[in-house]
DNA sequence: CTGAAAGCGCTAACAA
DNA sequence: TTGTTAGCGCTTTCAG
């Protein structure tokens, strides 16, 4: 059923029907009602390829991301989510499985399939790819710390406190021996992060000792390995582990258990993230808290300003930039006593 | 930068370069070799709606799932999505958040973009729009079961008997009083295996107890209300609960520690689904392994396979079914002893 | 092998 | 208030 059909059975021209779909204050009450009813009766909906070739927007926002199989990230896409669907945007979720090859590829397809926005969460995106971004005048906004600009706007999380923050509580703790579980990725954060914990330590007269500092794959495998390989090279344990997120914090408690180290005990350990099972494991994981769903919804509303100043006027405009911040989460696998009246 | 521009460019017709962009082999070598240039040096993509509004497909396949925070599906849409990426083919992906109605309006969305399949999991689906789906003529299948339809091609799994099987191990385990706590969904597959359950107790002549059978929302705090209010209200605790999802079998864990109760000396628990933080928990949690990932693979398959055939011809034909089987995964939470060599 | 032109379905400027 | 018509950017038939 195409609109031609409609301005026949309605007895009018097309531009008449094009008309009470778009601007029906324009059209006599009586046409109009007729027309509708036609409408409504034969479910008509406009091509939406025509539409697209005549309005230049499509409604849609496209919104790259990590992985799928990770909370964290299904989160941030929940926020974005809701935020474009009460503007009536629909959300092309892609994901780049951590692969700066793949996310080039989504990026083509959602430009050339002409996105009104883009959403790049924790980007591995370079300069040039960035700059061919900004040819195609698409509004953009970034989730997360990326290296390759500081012009966009950005939503990002104060990840250096919060790791300062971990750390501190750490050496409150009575942990002196803080060993790091960093993560690999997201890049910017898991740089941020190492120096709020150097920073910490270096104010406290603690030494940081790089063979304490582990770079790992940012998942349970990482956490478990990374866990094994530390205690086993090392002479002597650390007090504590600070791990870049909840999911290594997994993985290294896991190996802990099995190398019949006790947690806290034995070795405390903290995680990054406040993933939804923290407060599920045995022992409970301390660990920060990071507005994840927040951080999607700032995101989407810096996204559609963009698109709705874009409408508006061009021409170039400061880059905005929120940051959060994160909250500690303590709890038992940390071994504090007196704070633990805040536990979840 | 289009088609025209690029045609003045190389001093051609549109048509010429039309022809090297969709018949090359229909243009002479030297032409095509001028105008390919030019194409690469500009950049130049062809308009998307264009495109769309001449070649009725946009090779674009819609999948709707229930929920994001959802380890097990996005693990379907890692699958799905691979398989379309091969094809060449792009996933718009929507988030219903278990709402039919949501469901609805994607339903509409993704028909008005015209894509070129649809792949519904665990659908909530109505016989009225599944009408609506099948007069819009466009290929579907199914993951997961509905009740909507059987002529759907469709792949799921084999649940009662994955609830059959554990319930078997739990009496073999010497549990008699087998409390089950049952997702609300998804609906179909939670009947399948509170039919699986039933069945079992019944051939080993263990009374049914209705009020041992609690229906829960399918999430962690689903699982530790359920277990709270059973044991609040029994008189006399379970041997075992069975419940219909990792999630549930982690709040009910939750509760029971809670409560004092030890997993597995006082209460065992048996999940569903093979979640990846089953191998984690204290104690690691018995459940059934479904094959998540695959189910998207053999989904998507399908849905080329009728993209592909639609394009040779229309007409009946029988839907196809795939089951799929589930595996048990032993582990401490239900205290067998015996199978305790297959531990993960 | 190449070009002119019709047409995909819709919107909007211009006329009436 | 309504109709006529020129595009939007591309593909494809039909001539040449």
């Amino acid at each position: 059923m195409n609109i031609k059909q409609i301005a026949e059975a309605a007895g009018v021209s097309v531009a008449t029907v094009s008309r009470v779909l778009n601007h029906p204050e324009n059209v006599a009450p009586k046409t109009r009602e007729k027309i509708q009813k036609i409408i409504d009766e034969e479910e008509y909906t406009p091509n939406w390829f025509a539409q697209g070739l005549n309005f230049k927007r499509t409604r849609t926002i496209g919104l790259i991301l990590p992985q799928y199989i990770n909370s964290a990230n299904m989160e941030v896409a929940n926020g974005v989510e809701e935020v474009a669907r009460k503007k009536g945007y629909i959300t092309l979720i892609c994901n780049m499985e951590k692969n700066p090859r793949m996310e080039k590829d989504y990026l083509d397809q959602l430009i050339a399939r002409k996105v009104d926005g883009l959403i790049l969460l924790y980007s591995t995106l370079n300069e040039e790819y960035a700059n061919w971004i900004e040819e195609e005048n698409v509004p953009a906004v970034l989730i997360g710390q990326t290296k390759a600009r500081d012009t966009w706007d950005s939503v990002f999380v104060d990840c250096r406190a919060g790791a300062a923050e971990m750390t501190a509580h750490l050496i409150e703790c009575g942990h002196r021996r803080i060993a790091m579980l960093c993560g690999k990725d997201p890049e910017m954060e898991a740089k941020a992060m190492l120096q709020g914990y150097k920073n910490v330590l270096k104010a406290s007269g603690i030494k940081v000792e790089e063979h304490l500092i582990y770079h790992v794959n940012n998942n349970i495998e990482g956490g478990y390995i990374g866990m094994k390989k530390m205690i086993g090279n090392l002479p002597r344990k650390p007090d504590a582990v600070f791990a870049s997120s909840d999911e290594i914090a997994y993985g290294a408690i896991d190996a802990l258990k099995e190398m019949k180290l006790r947690v806290p005990e034995d070795v405390a350990v903290a995680g990054f993230g406040n993933d939804r099972m923290s407060s599920l494991m045995e022992p409970k994981v301390t660990t920060v808290e990071l507005p994840y769903r927040k951080m999607g919804i700032y995101g989407a509303r810096m996204l559609f300003d963009q698109i709705e100043e874009k409408q508006a006027k061009a021409g170039k405009r400061r880059p905005k930039k929120i940051e959060l911040q994160t909250k500690m989460r303590v709890r038992r696998s940390c071994g504090h006593r007196e704070r633990i009246g805040e536990m979840f």
